[in-house]
DNA sequence: GCGTCCAGCACGCACAGCACC
DNA sequence: TGGTGCTGTGCGTGCTGGACG
């Protein structure tokens, strides 16, 4: 019998022994936590006292075995991709988590079982109950995800814009907002010349940052003229940088829809012997953690990510509860961080 | 009335549903699942054909509720710091998750409630049934995490090396065998002055690279006289990279504890007037996802993620399920990545 | 006695409805 | 009466012990 036991720490204490140590029922303890309301103040005070002392956390398996909420928050998390810059995962999820504990939610993350079958993976984690609702980002040009959950009526939330069809709770970053402040810096350097390095066209996302570079510069006055798409990879950004930097009167600056892209930049730069942050301004956008790193330091655009991890477990949290959601659309306005990659035009 | 029932998809299907379908108590249903060697191979077949045509999925509050599991790992994710390299928290969570799926296991992230107040963070997780075991990673020099669940046989494992005083279940990678690579690499190029840039003496990571360099350096007959220890950030690095070059016979080659310090050293070269990857050759440790964008690419040596993590769940499966564990303590070999910063000294 | 399978109970909680002042 | 607090019940499982052949 020298095996300690592992699994019991020792016996939990449940409403039962709150109610016989405060000398009140189970049902009264129960309340003092989901209807305090329901209680006198005084009863209200001693209860939860005794709560405190004794330390009693209520039951998540029994809770949920009653209520059917897992109060569990599901996050599938999107592959790794060897060729485009990390994602700003890191501190995003840890936003997310924090905001969720604070709403007595936990966030679970979780992979699909396989690449064809994301949304059963869904669905499982659903009928299992070890979820209540969704959080969706990297939503792609055709995702299914969006409206299968709402055909469902399964709660969920996105980062990152949705066609008023699939979805209407989400947060997104204004990348026109962002493009056009990175426009106003690049020509308050005093750039002319500002090409667009951006996504296929029907990319959302894409297309929101390629219309903000096109509005600020008409209203600088300036030609919306050099632009290449390509997708979002450091070599396909490369080869796409190159064409604009063949073209026969010179972009002196290239905003790019990502840091990798704008790193993609910096390659085709030096390709020909021009020194980013010298030759050609760069900005980026994203401001992933290595955009600080690389050399030189990218100037890039930077989403307000606490912000928008907050705002969608709010979001979510509202939706999970059956309330009406204050703000269903939300566009969170990025800021501008000016590094090295960005001076004045040469000559 | 019009409003929809969100939060009810439609009915579950339950162990009884089941064995009213299958003609057999709920009992044996639960026994095909559980416990299939005690079933006729027959009814075995009939009650597992039944369970996969009503798709029916055990659920999770019930069945934690009985058997006193969540069946959900915790893993509480380290705080983002602006001057250290993003962690590679992206490729790790995802092969967790994955690995975690693979044994009906589920992966909880969660944040500290408070910076002091940690270790009652993973106390509550516990209380809660949030949690049944634990991930440790970034364990610090005098983490307390690993004795305060020890102490209470909580179930963890760690991805970083543990004392056996506090635990016996932990991956990490042979960080001297990594070292000793980049040491082999750069002597195969030439070099014989070969400086390295750790960490503050006491620390385990960085004695145990520490250590590699030292007996790769002897074991090529090198002197291993330069080296500097400091924090791991850019800035720190940088300062202590000064001082290495500063040295009157200034290595060729600077050996780093971490990506982190690799870019610092870059930026100290720079400072100076040296090209990084030509007049100085720089190796990095992690390779994080920033080694393959700063320029030169950086060579460094990258943990093997995949097989860590799914080592890791599968001794805290085995933990979890009070069997003996196959191995306890498992040291990955790391793989260098050459890349540009590495080339034969100048001259 | 052995191999299968089944009925009753308890896990901890929250909801409905009743009792009290 | 209305504000408070209490008792009975069931959520879906898995374990214990018993019944059947």
């Amino acid at each position: 019998m020298g095996g300690a036991a592992v699994t019991r720490p020792d016996r939990r204490i449940t409403l039962i022994d709150v109610a016989r140590a405060a000398g009140v029922s189970r049902q009264t303890v129960s309340n003092a936590i989901n209807a305090p309301d329901l209680l006198r103040p005084d009863t209200l005070t001693h209860v939860r006292a005794v709560i405190s002392r004794l330390g009693y956390q209520p039951d998540r398996g029994a809770r949920s075995l009653r209520t059917r909420q897992s109060r569990l928050i599901g996050y599938c998390v999107p592959p790794p991709d060897p060729d485009r810059l990390g994602w700003v995962l890191d501190e995003f999820l840890h936003s997310v988590a924090d905001a969720a504990r604070g709403a007595d939610y936990h966030l679970v993350v979780f992979t699909p079982e396989s690449a064809s079958g994301e949304l059963d993976t869904y669905a499982t984690m659903l009928q299992t109950g070890c979820a209540d609702g969704f959080l969706l980002t990297d939503i792609a040009r055709h995702d299914r995800r969006p409206g299968w959950l709402q055909r469902r009526g399964v709660p969920f939330v996105s980062y990152g814009r949705l066609s008023p069809r699939v979805g209407k709770a989400w947060v997104d970053v204004d990348g026109a907002s962002g493009v056009a402040k990175a426009v106003d810096h690049l020509t308050g350097l005093g750039h002319r010349r500002i090409a667009f390095l951006g996504w296929p066209e029907g990319h959302r996302l894409g297309d929101d940052r390629a219309g903000g570079w096109r509005s600020a510069m008409a209203a600088h006055g300036l030609d919306a003229g050099d632009r290449e798409y390509t997708e979002d990879t450091i070599s396909a950004a490369a080869r796409a940088a190159d064409r604009l930097l063949d073209l026969p009167d010179r972009p002196t600056a290239v905003i790019a829809a990502s840091d990798s892209m704008a790193v993609g930049t910096y390659h085709a730069a030096r390709n020909r012997g021009l020194a980013p942050g010298r030759d050609l301004s760069v900005v980026g956008f994203d401001d992933t953690p290595s955009a600080a790193l690389v050399t030189p330091a990218l100037t890039t655009v930077s989403q307000p990510l606490r912000d928008a991890a907050r705002l969608l477990v709010e979001m979510l949290v509202a939706r999970l509860a059956g309330e009406p959601l204050k703000r269903r659309a939300v566009l969170l306005d990025p800021v501008l961080v000016v590094r090295d990659s960005t001076v004045s035009p040469p000559g």
